[in-house]
DNA sequence: GCCGTTTTCGGCCCGACTGTTTTCAGTCG
């Protein structure tokens, strides 16, 4: 039994007890226990065997909730969730999949009109029965026809490095332009996300029509899907969404705060804000109508008696607690590393010789370069044989002796199953961290210009909370070498 | 359902937008 597991019962709990009608705070209550177990990095079943105590100590587990965890790891399931599933009418929850309908508007729409699926939601609203229930009217309808047209394709979370391209274009196109003074981007894709949903881009502007415009006008933009005076929203041929947000530059700080999230965090920062007196929004920090801070993230943090926190770290998975009581972690860093220890060379699949590898890799100011081309195994890949890597390691050996300050380290990627897939389902660097393992952080370079991907690798190892000591190849040469020696 | 340097009961983050109302509920981020 997985924590993912537990957390899927108690997801679908949360569901049927919202359109249900429960206390949503109840509601939220299972929302909130589904989140902690997932990103949790002990197992639940493990915690379940050393008895109540210990899941009754997660943050938001009370004696009820450890007692359903406990449940579900032993019998597989929940009877509440039986339960439940016999009283709320079957597929009601699944009409909450259309956008701007939620549980009240699903019982309503289900009670009303008898539908229980998707198709049957179609069916009403092209018979126009829709805007005969009450709270609702023809635009309600059209809207609900217009959002299943586009449910099926839905727009899915693109990997964060694809996201950076639209990203990076988007900030060197508005920065350029001199429309704006100051451009961030905010939410998911700062908190360095493996994947991203959306792009939101907050600015600063002496005018803020002039910056509005630019924004719509960006080159990728196939639809502007809102545009008012401070904010817009566009939708890219790609299919990726981006809003854009123009703020004062006393609230900058606060809104960066608010639309990088996550919502958990921010939900918890507000509420160390109420308990100070204090209303945090996206505009700034208050004292009834005061203003006490909201310039910059900093004063923000400072105003609930926090230090700044890296964005990484803000998905409320324990780096409040760690802030308050001065635990936050010192994370490691892309300059901190000196070394790739996966690449590639035309050897096997990649595209640049052994070489121009190492001459670039010395550009970027490294000590060392592991080449780790591909093993017989992968043949699609054109893995080299046996005779094949002690050729390469005696021209490794040579290159040595000519390289100034980088020293190639020969190595090789040997697989772990015939079929090359991944039989793990998860990045879990901050199991490992606190465990005490070391991790390293690599490219699988396959060319000289991938070996910039970097960054990505060491956002990954900040999310899972790695500082430059449990990275090892952040380690000078003789260091490193002496701590491979020691593991073998 | 949880939780407590105001509380063991009565709270629980905040604001914008939309559409349906005639002052606001529902939804979203």
């Amino acid at each position: 039994m997985e924590n993912a597991e537990v957390a899927r019962v108690f997801r679908e709990v949360a569901e049927l007890l919202e359109v249900g009608n429960a206390n949503p705070f109840r509601v939220r209550a299972y929302r909130n226990a589904a989140r902690v177990l997932e990103s949790h990095p002990r197992p639940v079943a493990e915690l379940a065997k050393e008895g109540p105590d210990a899941l009754d100590a997660l943050p938001g587990f009370g004696p009820d909730l450890a007692a359903k965890a406990v449940e579900v790891v032993r019998t597989g399931t929940l009877r509440m969730l039986s339960e439940l599933k016999r009283q709320v009418p079957e597929g009601v929850a699944g009409l909450m999949k259309v956008p701007g309908v939620g549980p009240k508007r699903a019982r309503a729409l289900s009670t009303a009109l008898g539908v229980h699926d998707l198709a049957g939601l179609e069916r009403a609203a092209r018979e126009g029965r829709i805007r005969e229930v009450p709270g609702f009217g023809e635009k309600s309808e059209a809207r609900i026809l217009r959002e299943l047209e586009a449910l099926p394709g839905g727009e899915a979370r693109v990997p964060l490095a694809t996201a950076a391209q639209y990203g990076e274009s988007l900030l060197a196109w508005m920065t350029g332009s001199g429309a704006v003074t100051r451009a961030e981007i905010a939410g998911s894709y700062r908190r360095l996300r493996e994947t991203v949903g959306d792009l939101d881009l907050l600015v600063t502007a002496a005018d803020h029509g002039t910056a509005v415009e630019r924004f719509v006008s960006f080159p990728a933009v196939e639809e502007v899907t809102a545009r008012g005076p401070t904010r817009a929203a566009v939708r890219l041929r790609s299919g990726l969404r981006m809003d854009l947000r123009v703020l004062d530059e006393e609230s900058f700080g606060a809104g960066l705060h608010y639309f990088t999230g996550s919502k958990p965090h921010n939900i918890a920062v507000r509420r160390l804000g109420q308990a100070r007196g204090l209303k945090v929004s996206e505009y700034g920090v208050f004292r009834g109508r005061r203003r006490v801070g909201g310039r910059t993230e900093e004063e923000v943090f400072a105003a609930v008696g926090l230090p700044w926190i890296p964005p990484e770290l803000r998905e409320d998975r324990g780096e409040i607690e760690a802030a308050s009581t001065g635990r936050l972690p010192a994370l490691v860093e892309a300059r901190d590393i000196r070394g790739d220890l996966q690449t590639h060379t035309v050897a096997s699949d990649g595209r640049d010789t052994l070489r121009a590898m190492a001459e670039a890799a010395e550009a970027l100011g490294y000590e060392y370069l592991a080449v780790t081309d591909h093993s017989p195994a992968v043949r699609v890949a054109g893995g080299m044989d046996a005779a094949g890597f002690r050729k390469q390691r005696r021209a490794v050996d040579r290159l040595n002796g000519r390289l100034r300050t980088l020293t190639v380290l020969a190595g090789a990627e040997v697989d772990i199953r015939a079929d090359g897939s991944l039989d793990l389902d998860d990045v879990r660097v901050r199991a490992a961290v606190e465990r005490g393992a070391k991790v390293v952080v690599s490219t699988d370079a396959h060319a000289a210009q991938e070996l910039g991907f970097m960054r990505w690798g060491v956002g990954q190892a900040r999310r899972g909370w790695a500082r430059r000591e449990d990275v090892l190849n952040t380690l000078p040469l003789d260091e490193l070498l002496k701590r491979l020696h020691r593991a073998r």
